[in-house]
DNA sequence: GGGTTGACGAAGA
DNA sequence: TTCTTCGCCAACC
């Protein structure tokens, strides 16, 4: 029986950078919203905030990404050109509650949602 | 194999 | 304070 032993995710740190990302996203609750460098952050690469970004490109359109909860640092919906249509980033966040002017996410310190902080 | 790009962010001038 | 530059590392040309 010791062929296979179950490769269970002892730590996440095993994990590929992507996957990680992808982990912490999924946890960003409705109605709330959090930058990429946050999520770099906590995965321990601060200074990978680019990576974060590269990740959601390369996930694709995963529903279990919610990568339109995940904004920069300024709230702006930069990468909101990467969704279908034009506004579907935009619909995503106010169909939770969010408001979004022109790209940016209304009282976004308010509804920001630090990984590090709340888990 | 080397240079550029990219859904960012922080530090420096 | 704003503007510029560097870093980060994977993917693309």
């Amino acid at each position: 029986m010791g062929v296979k032993d179950e490769i269970d995710i002892e730590s996440e740190s095993e994990m590929n950078f992507f996957d990680r990302v992808y982990n912490v996203a999924r946890l960003i609750p409705h109605g709330r919203v959090t930058s990429y460098g946050a999520i770099a952050k906590h995965l321990g690469a601060a200074r990978s905030a680019r990576m974060v970004g590269w990740a959601m490109n390369a996930c694709g359109g995963r529903e279990d990404v919610p990568a339109h909860r995940v904004v920069n640092r300024k709230g702006v919906l930069t990468g909101k050109h990467h969704f279908q249509g034009t506004n579907l980033m935009q619909q995503l966040l106010e169909s939770e509650g969010i408001r979004v002017i022109d790209n940016q996410i209304q009282n976004f310190e308010s509804l920001f949602w630090d990984p590090m902080k709340e888990l």
